[in-house]
DNA sequence: ATGTCGTCTGGAAGACGA
């Protein structure tokens, strides 16, 4: 079995959160990962720390807000985009791309688009149909992709304990749900729902009232996957015990797993072949 | 409207974003 477990986790501060990171990174041992609200500058990075965790990295902080970051066992990802095209006048960390264990990486952070209606939703509108226009391209590239990060979205009201006091909340607006799913319409396949079609999965809990005391969640951490890897998807999960700890991050790290190893002796030809003439010279080998 | 966090400013408590 060839398995690429691949998580995307809304740390909310890297450097209060580090402690937390390193002991999921030992206990889960994810492949990839994407991190979202870095919360620092490029420099406060703690790149030591994740490579004496034995993983590569790459990142794009910003004081105070925002900041994303791609996280790969044992090598550096091959970053392939930084930022959304589109708005050059754009100044938010929000998007970061990259080639890691044979796959294509988007790691996003959504706007939250709180208060609604405003210039900040308005603002999240227009970076989701951004998103929209460039991932119709990087669905029909050829190559795996996973889209992954917190979407500020919660899809439908199966994707949160009760509505009623989120109905005038950004991330549930008609107009935010109908951008989800035109994106979905491209042909992505939201890994989560996919594999629990009927169940209430969570995602986060908000610091109020005790939600995470009364298991009063939102899903709005989604991994899509385009048509090379949906066939590919195998399991997927929610690693609430992260959420469990003392000064928690308000969301917990969300999973996947594919199963990489070639479906018909046809494709595994195929597959070594292309390894044999292209992969190894585009991929960083990373060394502790 | 409220609830609770992390971060920044400025050098304490308050603003801001989520």
């Amino acid at each position: 079995m060839d398995i690429l477990k691949i998580a995307t986790f809304n740390i909310n501060g890297i450097r209060s959160r580090l402690p937390a990171l390193l002991e999921w990174l030992e206990r889960e041992g994810p492949d990839v990962v994407c991190l979202q609200e870095l919360k620092a500058p490029d420099a406060a990075f703690p790149i030591n720390d994740i490579h004496a965790a034995g993983y590569g990295a790459i990142w794009h902080g910003q004081a105070s807000w925002n900041g994303v970051a791609i996280l790969a066992k044992g090598m550096d990802p091959l970053e392939s985009r930084r930022g959304l095209p589109g708005d050059e006048g754009d100044t938010h960390s929000r998007y970061l791309e990259g080639a890691a264990h044979g796959v294509i990486v988007g790691c996003l952070y959504l706007p939250n688009g709180n208060p609604q209606p405003g210039p900040k939703f308005d603002y999240k509108l227009a970076w989701f149909e951004r998103l929209i226009n460039y991932a119709a391209g990087l669905y029909n590239s050829g190559h795996p992709v996973v889209l992954a990060g917190d979407y500020n979205v919660v899809p439908t009201d199966e994707d949160i304990y009760n509505p009623r006091s989120w109905l005038k909340d950004a991330l549930l607006q008609p107009e935010s749900r109908e951008r989800y799913q035109r994106l979905l319409a491209q042909g992505w396949t939201d890994s989560v729902r996919a594999r629990y079609p009927d169940e209430r999965i969570y995602t986060f809990w908000d610091y109020f009232r005790q939600h995470w005391q009364k298991n009063s969640g939102l899903r709005i951490d989604h991994l899509l996957l385009n048509a090379e890897l949906a066939p590919r998807l195998r399991s997927a999960g929610v690693d609430r015990w992260v959420r469990d700890r003392p000064r928690a991050s308000d969301h917990a790290p969300t999973w996947i797993e594919l199963d990489m190893g070639a479906k018909k002796e046809g494709a595994k030809r195929q597959r070594s072949t292309l390894k044999r003439s292209n992969t190894p010279s585009k991929i960083t080998a990373w060394s502790p």
